[in-house]
RNA sequence: GUGAGCGUAGCUCAGCUGGUUAGAGCACCGGUCUGUGGAACCGGGGGUCGUGGGUUCAAGUCCCAUCGCUCACCCCA
């Protein structure tokens, strides 16, 4: 049997039901920020990831899905959406729209890791991006939008943790006096944070290795906040201000690193308290460098994703349910076997105001009620030869019981005014 | 990429220390039931016991390998 590829999922019923819960809660959030929404491609030249997230990343490293197409062009599945969105910024020159530009997103990420809870090769991602603009209110207003989403939806064990990463040069300082830390006792790191050393060394405050992390407390390494500049550390204050003014609880997380290069000063996650191990729902920062990277001029910007499927176990674990797909309005049962092209030509005649199927067997009025039950429809439709010789259905409320003789007309009109 | 746990019907599982033709519940199809449902009862379809090899008179059960799934490491959404 041909099976789904490793770490894809089919998404269909109560699955998808979430899926879409969080797709629309997204929708109306951010078009309530006055968003609009973008599809990007899902695949990408490779350049758009190498040089927008970074080729020292683990996401560039290790986890893309490349391939080379028949003209010979190296292109990759999208492992995320932040670059995508700023290509298409620069290709569309939305730099001559009003700025800021708001834009939405949402739609499957791939990335080539070994599947578990909450991580899988194809997953989806909703995404908010404020480009055009470098004030520290945008800052607030995006992580902002991106809590009351996850609130909105009912999740309760949040939290946000608030970082700066800060301009490139604070980096530079940073890197610097990571590795005149850090070197002299590089035989003691695990083998990724000695290659950290030399290509990213802020990258190794991200590891979980037990002896990077003995080794980085016995240091007593001091934390990126320590080395941001002044305008760093004044767009980092005006950020927090701007969250406590809009009531968003955070703290401060003078380790957050962020796994993409393109990050600057802002940088935040959003965290489950019920998840297992991999508990970010969400995270996000600003990126005022990527449009240059990817060989535009400067566009300041910063911006968010979700991980839907994350939401939906956080969703699941509080108990909370998802929006349910609509049911059928109407099921028509033919009563004998000739009128079976009368029950299709009936339910076809009400879509698409109503979902109306119909049964392909004649079945007696008692099987046709229960299977309309099963089909999960509001309302059966009978039709037997004397509704066949009026042109009318019997029709019957499948909650209340209460059933009326009625032509087609009527019965939309019964069943739109009783949904409505 | 590394480690651990688990693979019996569409789903959830039973199958004792190896011993007739591998079972149950749910779901599906049909009947009891020729114009009114959600129940009950009866019947039916559906399994190369993940796959391959080995041990044995005999393997779903023991051993090895392999594949798959899950969780964890790593990293991130």
């Amino acid at each position: 049997m041909i099976r789904a590829v490793k770490g894809t999922h089919d998404l269909l019923g109560t699955a998808l039901a979430y899926h879409r819960t969080v797709v629309e809660a997204t929708r109306r959030w951010a078009e309530a920020a006055g968003a609009e929404e973008i599809a990007t491609p899902i695949f990408e030249h490779t350049e758009v990831f190498e040089r927008g997230v970074g080729q020292t990343t683990d996401i560039v490293q290790k986890e893309m899905f490349s391939f080379t197409d028949r003209g010979g062009r190296s292109l990759t599945l999208r492992p995320e959406g932040t670059a995508g969105v700023v290509r298409a910024y620069l290709e569309h020159g939305m730099k001559v729209w009003p700025q800021p530009v708001r834009l939405w997103y949402a739609g499957p990420m791939f990335r080539a890791e070994r599947p578990q809870k909450g991580r899988q090769r194809q997953f989806h991602q909703t995404g908010y991006e404020v480009i055009g603009a470098a004030e520290p209110e945008v800052d607030a207003e995006a992580v902002a939008l991106s809590w009351r989403i996850l609130e909105s939806l009912g999740l309760r064990g949040l939290t946000l943790k608030l970082g700066s990463v800060g301009d490139p040069a604070d980096r530079e300082r940073y890197n610097a006096y990571l590795r005149e830390r850090l070197e002299p006792h590089a035989e003691r790191l695990s083998e990724d944070s000695r290659r950290r050393l030399q290509t990213n060394p802020m990258r190794i405050l991200d590891s979980k290795a037990p002896p990077d992390r003995e080794l980085l407390t016995e240091l007593r390494v001091r934390p990126m906040l320590d080395f941001l500049g002044d305008a760093a550390r004044q767009h980092f204050e005006a950020v927090q201000a701007r969250l406590r003014a809009l009531g968003v609880p955070f703290e401060v997380d003078p380790a957050i690193v962020r796994g993409l290069d393109y990050y600057v000063r802002s940088s935040w996650e959003i965290h489950h308290d019920r998840l297992g191990a991999q508990s970010a729902l969400g995270g996000g920062g600003r990126y005022d460098g990527l449009s240059e990277l990817l060989g535009g001029p400067p566009a300041p910007g910063v911006g968010w994703a979700l991980g839907v499927e994350r939401v939906a176990l956080a969703m699941q674990a509080e108990g909370l349910s998802p929006v349910p797909a609509p049911g059928l309005d109407l099921y028509v049962v033919p009563l004998e076997p000739e009128l079976v092209p009368r029950a299709l030509e009936a339910a076809a005649a009400f879509w698409p105001e109503l979902r109306a199927q119909y049964a392909l067997k004649a079945r007696k009025p008692g099987k046709g009620l229960q299977e309309a039950e099963k089909k999960g429809a509001r309302y059966a439709a009978l039709l037997g030869p004397d509704e066949a010789a009026a042109g009318k259905l019997t029709v019957k409320d499948l909650k209340t019981g209460e059933q009326r003789t009625l032509s087609p007309e009527e019965v939309k009109e019964w069943i739109r005014g009783g949904t409505a």
